[in-house]
RNA sequence: GGAGAGUUGGCAGAGUGGUCGAAUGCGGCAGUCUUGAAAACUGUUGAGGUGUUAAAGCCUCCGGGGGUUCGAAUCCCUCACUCUCCGCCA
């Protein structure tokens, strides 16, 4: 969520931001709701200012027994006419705040303008796709064979866009997450965390996933209380960021810097006819996060840090890959600015999306009411969240089968993951 | 699933329907003392909104929501969560 204050008192400023995405702001109308918001707060504050200082000369006159009935015929027809500004306001605020929890962050000052991924700018490329002597596969025609890769008895089991690994393949996938997990705690100073993946509706509120993307998300049937629904995660980064959700913490305890390995859950509406080939775009696949909560200060640099941790993996792993700025048309909503990492799939002979790490400053904070206390007697000032893929693990395992793929069908394991593969050099031997 | 007890400021923990935004302790901050530090002592210290040059003032907040009342942290209903015991269970 954006500062009210500064979409009051800056609206035209916020509205040339947003046009950066593409979102036109309602200008008109925010005034006029503001309007009346004001209006609507101070009567009904007015007439609680009266109910209180006669309630309290009830109470002073019933204490020194002096008859009270005077009094109390002064406020009698105070009750209904308070409660007739508090629904008035109560209407306008609930407006207000809708489109207030609709509106995406302030995009930073160095995103592209652009429409959609086509305008995405590099910002560097690292590493050279090989060269093979032979017709490459990809990483279907790689793993199915024996059954490694097996979607067909998971649409059976499930249903569309769902995967089984068996074998050579559910390993190297479990030595991905491993590895990752080591490298990120080990070298990058994060700390492993486990968490729920199951979520309530106040912490999807606060990463930004709700209200606004509730169909993309898969809800629980529960018997909760309406507005109190279990939502499966699409990201941990939900489970992990909420972590600080309504909590102020020590300016000594910044940063905190999770890393996180989960099951993720989409619902994927809306991308009907899309990758529906293999592995790269599943209802439930697995990833490693990171997730760092910083002082406001510190939030650049820690996007750039998040980006080069993920980078690391990558050059590991030696895969060839690129980094992209999102344009302000395709950065998400809680973003204030993205990098996304493109993995090089010889299979699809293209750059795809492995990573994507975003620097969300105050606004999921802001809506999660984290924040963080400099120093004892100052204000609690809000804290600056930051999410990234470190990486996306079923996307990783497709990027090192299709690269490390032999002229046999073969696939060689990338030296760093051999430990965690009890020492095998090679799957999918014919 | 059954029975009971709880949920109060950064933390711990009192609280009678009416000077309660809330005792007290810890922690934090400032000061006294000290060469310095510690200890001790003194003062100060919740959050959000509105307002103002700044303040004062005013409003809201005692797990969430609803109700009773002139007035609710306190009474009633409801939901969530925590703890204890019983049952079931990986």
């Amino acid at each position: 969520m954006l500062d009210q204050k500064l979409v009051r008192n800056e609206l035209e400023y916020v509205a040339e931001r947003q046009r950066i995405r593409n979102v036109e702001i309602d200008q008109v109308r925010l005034v006029e709701l503001e309007a009346q918001r004001k209006a609507a707060q101070k009567r009904s504050e007015d007439l609680q200012a009266t109910r209180n200082s006669r309630s309290k000369a009830i109470g002073q006159a019933k204490a020194k027994g002096e008859d009270a009935q005077p009094l109390l015929d002064e406020v009698a027809q105070l009750g209904g006419q308070l409660k007739e500004a508090e629904v008035d306001l109560a209407g306008v605020q609930e407006e207000l705040s809708a489109i207030m929890l609709s509106m995406p962050n302030l995009a930073h000052e160095s995103v592209p303008p652009g429409k959609d991924e086509e305008d995405n700018i590099e910002v560097r490329k690292v590493g050279e796709p090989r060269s093979y002597n032979f017709e490459v596969k990809d990483h279907i025609d790689l793993a199915e064979r024996n059954g490694a890769l097996d979607f067909e008895t998971a649409s059976k089991i499930t249903g569309s866009r769902f995967a089984l690994m068996r074998g050579e393949i559910a390993q190297l996938h479990r030595a991905l997450i491993q590895f990752m997990l080591d490298t990120h705690t080990i070298e990058h100073g994060y700390t492993e965390v486990n968490v729920p993946h199951v979520v309530n509706t106040d912490s999807l509120k606060g990463t930004g996933q709700l209200p606004k993307f509730e169909e993309d998300l898969f809800k629980l049937v529960t018997d909760n209380e309406a507005g109190n629904d279990y939502y499966l995660i699409p990201t941990s980064e939900v489970p992990v960021t909420n972590i600080v959700r309504d909590s102020i913490s020590t300016a000594a305890e910044l940063p905190l810097k999770y890393t996180c390995h989960s099951v993720c859950f989409r619902s994927e509406a809306g991308s009907y006819g899309r990758d529906t080939r293999g592995l790269i775009r599943q209802h439930q696949f697995e990833k490693v996060e990171m997730v760092q909560v910083v002082t406001p200060d510190q939030s650049w640099q820690a996007l750039e840090d998040m980006t080069s941790h993920a980078e690391n993996i990558l050059k590991k792993l030696d895969l060839p890959y690129r980094v992209v700025i999102l344009c302000g048309g395709d950065i998400g909503f809680s973003a204030a600015k993205t990098y996304d990492i493109e993995v090089w799939l010889p299979g699809q002979d293209a750059y795809r999306e492995i990573s994507s790490v975003s620097n969300c400053t105050d606004f999921q904070a802001r809506r999660m009411q984290a924040r963080f206390r400099s120093e004892a007697s100052s204000k609690p000032e809000l804290v600056h969240t930051l999410n990234g893929s470190g990486l996306a693990v079923g996307r990783t395992l497709i990027a090192v089968l299709e690269n490390y793929q032999q002229a046999d069908g073969s696939v060689e394991i990338p030296d760093v993951l051999i430990p965690y593969m009890r020492n095998k050099r090679t799957i999918l031997s014919p």
